[in-house]
DNA sequence: AGCACGCCGACT
DNA sequence: GTCGGCGTGCTC
């Protein structure tokens, strides 16, 4: 009976922590079943049926009492090789949470039409591709490309400024184009490469370089609004033994390919790169867990590196690479070179400026990119304008009505006798009046220029090479030929001095990314911010800058300076977990609890990396055990995030 | 999460 | 007697 008998180890599709370990199940003799195909299996009886992924096939069992058989098999396809296996797992546990939500992200949709006409094309897993494709030789980013291609190799890769048109008469920026050439140069060498985009219009663009240098199946598109069955076709591409290039959104980082030799992360500073479902991973961490796992090169490749990026540039982690062919265009801070009247007037552009873009405009289009507000306003100094913080903690300071003394949000000190660090005036106001500059504001300045708005909801992605004036938010910037004229970055002080742990990191992101989409000839302004912003906006390096603020948070026991968990959930629950964290070693503290939505409570826990490991295990095991713990209606568990800056913002918020 | 098992109150 | 309430516990 036991030699003939086969046991299949099964991971469970389920979201419940409890279930989160693998379950041993017989096969029956008529089920061709093999590791990394999904089955349906029993659960707990024979009539409520779970879906799974076989880990691996033996021929005994750990599991004492009886086995159940496995009901069916969904698909013979081999959807979850065992690297993957091992990828998931590892993310899970980093994150405290499960494999198999990791497992939701990496593995598309099946789609029965899709996968017949895969599995019929015989391009099915025995049929390496003859060898036909001849690469090409790009000249200028040869010499850098072989610098971040190789065995592990960790890099951090500055992208080219400015405009460029595709042979087939696309408009892509060069940071874009840069990327596809690398990644073309990788697969010539026989690799697979994944291009991890924050966006779908970042992919769009790699792939429109891409598609006129790679055959068509060396390519595998995995992005987010694409057709589900089509996203199906292409992961199924990934899982051939022949190298692609996978270029798409963040669940590409997942992607299986064979020979997988490097992952260009593209604008690792980009927030869609923080995956919003549990176990919320970042694209980053998971490329850099993939580096230690398989030992595949990763490239942080963006204009300006991130702030976690500088951090480990800082630490010798990873090697920091210039791409050739950039040169970044004049950035004019307004402060800088009109000093008073800039100031005196922040409401409506400079006069200077005015007569500037009236000049640029008979080149062709002006971008200008507002920042959005939608955040609650803090308080600034009075005298110098510099964000307001708390002394104690250096959380934002609010207050509650108009004559009411300040008070820190993240540790709720009074700061009754606040006076400026950076000059020492004694008065507060309040600050980000909204957006002062509308559209219609820049239609009574230029009553005559077409103007096109560009925003979230409605995105426009290229204009012509014609006298517009084009108003963005940021990221929706579209793209035009040759580059803009003229850029004109609005609202600087508001974005930088919003209260966000991401405020610097985000705020130059987006500059430099608009900068990025100046002519070369091209000029840009930025109004309404001065100080060291200002002037490392002018000189284009942001190196001191970073530093500096990496400095202030080791001061200040804030990330990336060491590592957090944030807690949501029932109070006594969040209380319970975060005085359990706190036991486990002095170097261990949390922040809160404060009230969030619906009676659930938000804290969050500060720990060293070196206690890292010891503190997302038991924050996995406590997440386990209240699940099984005593029923609860209505009030939802505990939501545990790791490692995610921006719950501090939660934190501070309203 | 479901679903089964189990141990007390009101009913044909 | 026994039908069914829902409080606990487990899922190969």
């Amino acid at each position: 009976m036991s030699d003939s008998r086969r046991v299949a180890r099964v991971v469970l599709d389920s979201r419940l922590p409890q279930l989160s370990r693998l379950f041993d199940y017989l096969i029956p003799p008529e089920l061709d079943v093999q590791q990394g195909v999904r089955v349906r299996v029993p659960l707990r009886s024979a009539k409520r049926l779970a879906e799974g992924y076989v880990i691996e096939c033996s021929s005994e069992t750990e599991h004492s009492g009886k086995l159940a058989a496995i009901t069916e098999l969904v698909s013979p396809v081999p959807v979850l090789p065992p690297r993957l296996w091992n990828l998931a797992s590892a993310v899970a546990s980093r994150s405290a949470g499960n494999a198999a939500d990791v497992l939701r992200l990496a593995i598309p949709k099946r789609y029965v039409k899709a996968e017949k006409a895969w599995w019929r094309d015989g391009s099915a897993l025995d049929s390496p591709q003859s060898d036909q494709w001849e690469a090409p030789v790009l000249e200028p980013t040869a010499p850098v490309a072989s610098e971040v291609i190789g065995s592990g190799i960790r890099s951090s890769l500055s992208l080219p400024y400015g405009m460029t048109t595709s042979p087939t008469g696309t408009v892509v920026p060069r940071s874009r184009e840069s990327v596809a050439h690398i990644a073309v140069q990788a697969l010539a060498e026989g690799q697979s490469v994944i291009v991890v985009c924050p966006d779908w219009r970042d992919v769009e663009q790699c792939w429109a370089v891409l598609r006129d240098l790679v055959p068509d199946d060396r390519i595998s598109l995995l992005a987010g609004d694409q057709p589900p069955a089509e996203r199906y076709a292409h992961y199924l591409r990934t899982l051939e033994p022949t190298p692609v290039i996978v270029l798409g959104s963040r669940h590409a980082v997942y992607a299986p390919a064979h020979n997988l030799g490097l992952i260009i992360v593209l604008d690792d500073a980009d927030s869609a790169h923080r995956e919003p479902l549990a176990p919320y991973p970042h694209s980053r961490d998971v490329a850099l867990l993939r580096n230690s796992m398989e030992n595949v090169a990763v490239c942080f490749a963006s204009v300006t590196p991130s702030l976690a990026v500088r951090r480990w540039i800082d630490m010798g982690y990873i090697a920091e690479h210039s791409a050739a062919g950039s040169t970044r265009p004049r950035v004019i801070p307004t402060s800088l070179t009109l000093g008073q009247e800039a100031l005196s007037s922040p409401a409506r552009l400079p006069s200077s400026v005015y007569q500037a873009v009236k000049v640029a405009l008979n080149d062709g289009p002006v971008l200008i990119q507002v920042f959005r507000s939608g955040f609650s306003p803090g308080l600034s100094c009075a005298q110098c304008k510099s964000k307001a913080s708390c002394a104690h903690c250096g959380g934002p300071l609010r207050k509650s009505s108009a004559s009411s003394n300040p008070t820190c949000l993240w540790c709720g000190v009074v700061a009754a006798r606040w006076a400026c660090p950076e000059c020492s005036s004694l008065t507060l106001q309040p600050r980000g009046q909204g957006i002062g500059r509308t559209v219609a504001d820049l239609g009574k300045s230029f009553p005559s220029v077409a103007i096109i708005r560009s925003d979230g909801e409605n995105r426009v992605v290229s204009v012509p090479d014609a006298p517009a004036l084009v108003v963005a938010t940021r990221g929706s910037e579209p793209v035009t030929p040759g580059g803009y004229a003229m850029v004109l970055l609005l609202d600087g002080a508001a974005m930088l001095q919003r209260d966000s742990l991401g405020a610097l990191e985000e705020s130059v992101h987006s500059w430099e990314h608009a900068v990025s989409y100046t002519a070369d000839d091209g000029l840009c302004y930025v109004t309404d911010l001065d100080g060291p912003p200002a002037m490392a906006l002018a000189a284009g390096t942001w190196t001191q800058l970073f530093r500096h603020e990496l400095s202030q948070r080791v001061a200040l026991k804030l990330p990336p300076a060491l590592r957090i968990a944030s807690l949501t959930g029932p109070s006594q629950d969040v209380d319970a977990i975060c005085d359990a964290m706190r036991s486990l070693s002095p170097q261990i503290d949390s922040l809160g609890p404060v009230p969030v939505t619906d009676g659930a409570v938000l804290s969050v826990v500060r720990f060293p990396y070196a206690l890292g490991e010891s503190v997302v295990k038991e924050l996995a095991s406590w997440r386990q055990k209240m699940a099984s713990g005593p029923r609860r209606t209505a009030v939802e568990r505990v939501k545990i995030v790791v490692d995610d800056p921006l719950a501090l913002d939660t934190l501070a918020g309203e």
